[in-house]
DNA sequence: GCGGTTTTGTTAATAATTTCACATTTTCTG
DNA sequence: CAGAAAATGTGAAATTATTAACAAAACCGC
């Protein structure tokens, strides 16, 4: 069910959340599709697509129950067990993510981080255990770790990914600017800051007449 | 010139040559379309297809010059002159991003950081020095920087942009899980970490069957 | 209660992106 | 040197994603 649903979709959804998130605090109950539009830069129509797609359906002329849609939004995306998430990689970028996600998200908790850093292994970051890498694999199945951040440096990131898929994992996110290679059976998202950076000042200076 | 390329072919552009270079520095002179593609987890064709619509032509049964490959890129995505950059908030992800850049594009450079915590102001962090935000106008100014990535905490986010957009810049990339408004002239990227990993924990639990 | 306005939901149209299919050229092999 | 194999380049087709257009319903002001 929803198998099938666009991934620009997907990733949208997890964005209208976000900002849904942030109206339910102020105490908002309601909202239009022209005002998720404007937050997230698209329009009106583009939302009440997506919500249409996943059988959302509004309330003519008051619009969307916020606390309903983040629900409904819940329910499509997140997995009703939860899923456990491992950083590899407890340097600057690692910890900056486990300090990002703390507590964000119930449905998606880091439950380990791996490094080879001596100094590192045992000790507790914003509470997540930091484990040597040499137990990845038992950690990640003892933990039921399903999803792994890779923020190694990138000459490992190669090795990390084998270990990963090796260890039973399902999904990857990879912020090392190394492209790695994994069975279909994993689902694998590549990111890279450099690329994002590029991509504005290629915008910047086509803009420059 | 070249200022109707796909979007997304800009982006692959990007990665094509981040892949280049690694093959570049490994002495490798000449690549094919299909393993270029392998990299990327992308089909052949559709390398082909970029490379077609910037005009390059490589060699039939030799393939791309690696080098001449890696200039064109640069000369269609990276401008002469080069661009000034600067971080608006030196935090975790800040500094990871300035040690991230370091050294790595010379048509990109980090030239200032700005925060508003005077323990940071006046540091230079990996060789770029820190800056008051009060002197955000000035120095952007002064520095002829055109492009910001935002890493404030979200509280901060419209404000900072704000500034930014008064300070003249051109370009902004939003690592703050808040999404901001600017004017049309103004490129924007957002990108929050939050979503990917979503997407990826969609994708694990729907290949769960 | 009526006419005007606003908003949703959806079909149809359009646009963007990717893939197919294949002609062409080069190289290799015997 | 002929035939097979492997690669590029590209028009056309297919797929995916976005936008336009509009009917229908709800509310507002009078
Ligand atoms: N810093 C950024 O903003 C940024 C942005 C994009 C991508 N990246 C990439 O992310 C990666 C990490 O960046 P960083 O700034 O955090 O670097 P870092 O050097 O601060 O952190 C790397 C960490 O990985 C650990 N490590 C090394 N080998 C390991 C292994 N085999 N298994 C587990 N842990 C291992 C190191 O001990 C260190 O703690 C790099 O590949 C970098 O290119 C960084
Ligand atoms: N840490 C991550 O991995 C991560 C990932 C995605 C997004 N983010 C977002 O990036 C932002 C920064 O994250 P962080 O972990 O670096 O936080 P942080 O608290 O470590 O850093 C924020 C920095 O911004 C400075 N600052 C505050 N107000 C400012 C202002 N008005 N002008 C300039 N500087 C100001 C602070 O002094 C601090 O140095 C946050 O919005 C966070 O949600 C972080």
């Amino acid at each position: 069910m929803m198998k099938n649903l666009p991934h620009k979709t997907i990733e949208r959804l997890s964005q209208y959340r976000r900002a849904l998130l942030i109206c339910l605090e102020k105490g908002q109950t309601h909202i239009y599709s022209h005002e998720i539009a404007k937050i997230q830069h698209i329009t009106a129509v583009q939302v009440r697509r997506d919500l249409m797609l996943i059988g959302y359906t509004g309330t003519l002329r008051k619009g969307y129950n916020v606390k309903d849609l983040i629900d409904l939004i819940g329910n499509i995306i997140d997995s009703t067990e939860g899923i456990n998430v491992a950083i590899l990689g407890m340097g600057n970028l690692g910890r900056a993510l486990i300090n990002y996600f703390a507590g964000k998200r119930s449905q998606l908790k880091i439950v380990a981080g791996f490094d080879i850093n001596p100094d590192k292994i045992g000790n507790t970051m914003s509470g997540v255990p930091c484990f040597s890498s040499e137990d990845m694999n038992r950690i990640i199945r003892e933990k039921n770790i399903k999803v792994g951040i890779m923020t190694v440096p990138a000459e490992f990131a190669t090795s990390t990914a084998e270990q990963l898929v090796k260890a039973g994992i399902r999904g990857i996110l990879n912020y090392t600017p190394k492209p790695v290679t994994v069975p279909d059976s994993v689902y694998l998202e590549e990111y890279d800051m450099i690329t994002s950076l590029e991509k504005v000042a290629f915008f910047v200076k086509i803009n420059e007449d």
